[in-house]
DNA sequence: CACTTGACCTGTCCGC
DNA sequence: TGCGGACAGGTCAAGT
């Protein structure tokens, strides 16, 4: 499910709800989700007080004033959902995907003061959530190794397609899907940037002429930020943190268009296999 | 070393 | 309606 722009709008919503509420108590369903030790979670999680939300690539970070923080990844279907008090009254909100939690994809729950809950579901059970050291959050491996935030604004076309070298025999979709190579870019903006760019997504990277590469530095920025202010992608299971649907996919040029038209020339979209993944390209537009 | 493939899980959709 | 197989937005380990 999510990638860059849904765990920011995830955050986003976060930080508006959670911010300055305490942890009362934890229930997990089992224990891949939530690995930490019973004492740990005791002592460092209950009782903390909230003070702030980050996201780096596409992992949240709740930080808490025990100098510890849960890490959390939705990884395909993970769900961060707010209910306050007032969200169980008979004025609930309709639009939300989803209904009475927890449900049965529901494996950890939060209960927080004021009588609020965070629910962490996660049907296929691939995401989870840890409570380490606010200090040693940039050692864990993966934010050792991770690429730059594309939305940074040294981010340029300079630095992008230097990276992108460092795997030039690889076709361009897995290399964009790479996280050491760029950060929060998943299947879905992977076929929509490289569809604006105008770039096959089987091709290799050294094949590409680099004007076209810098087309593609421009479409995938320019995709992450419509997609925040568009709060996702909803195709499935994706929710914010108010269990609420994005409609980015409403915007969207091929992301799951097949046999429909291409916006620019009106080709049929076709549907594909590249890097493994279902891949989606305007035949016509996308030439190699 | 660079690169590709399969595994992790559960649910849904599609064809027979 | 039931059943088997393919597939689903991410990442890592193990393979070539």
């Amino acid at each position: 499910m999510p990638e860059l722009p849904e765990v920011e709008t995830v955050r986003l919503g976060l930080v508006r709800l959670i911010i300055g509420l305490a942890v009362e108590s934890v229930t997990s369903d089992n224990q891949k989700s939530f690995p930490n030790a019973i004492a740990d979670v005791e002592q460092f999680l209950i009782g903390a007080k909230i003070v702030g939300v980050r996201r780096r690539a596409k992992v949240l970070l709740i930080d808490l004033d025990s100098s510890y923080s849960l890490v959390i990844h939705l990884k395909m279907t993970g769900q961060l959902v707010f209910r306050g008090k007032e969200s169980f009254g008979a004025g609930h909100p309709t639009s939300s995907l989803i209904g009475q939690l927890p449900d049965k994809s529901t494996r950890v729950i939060l209960n927080l003061s004021e009588g609020a809950v965070l629910y962490f579901n996660d049907q296929r059970k691939f995401g989870w959530m840890r409570l380490i050291p606010t200090s040693e959050v940039e050692n864990i491996d993966f934010f050792k190794k991770v690429g730059p935030e594309p939305l940074d604004t040294d981010f340029t076309s300079q630095v992008f397609i230097e990276r992108l070298m460092r795997r030039k025999n690889s076709n361009i979709k897995s290399v964009i899907l790479d996280q050491t190579v760029l950060a929060g870019v998943g299947n879905i903006y992977a076929d929509e940037s490289l569809w604006g760019a105008k770039i096959h997504p089987s091709s290799r990277v050294v094949d590409i002429p680099k004007p076209r590469l810098k087309n593609l530095h421009t479409e995938l920025i320019y995709v992450l930020k419509l997609a925040i202010e568009k709060g996702g992608s909803t195709d499935r299971n994706y929710v914010n943190a108010e269990g609420k649907k994005g409609s980015y996919m409403s915007f969207a040029r091929v992301f799951r268009r097949e046999n429909q038209p291409c916006p620019r020339c009106g080709s049929v979209i076709i549907k594909t296999r590249v890097a493994g993944r279902g891949t989606h390209t305007c035949p016509k537009c996308q030439k190699t």
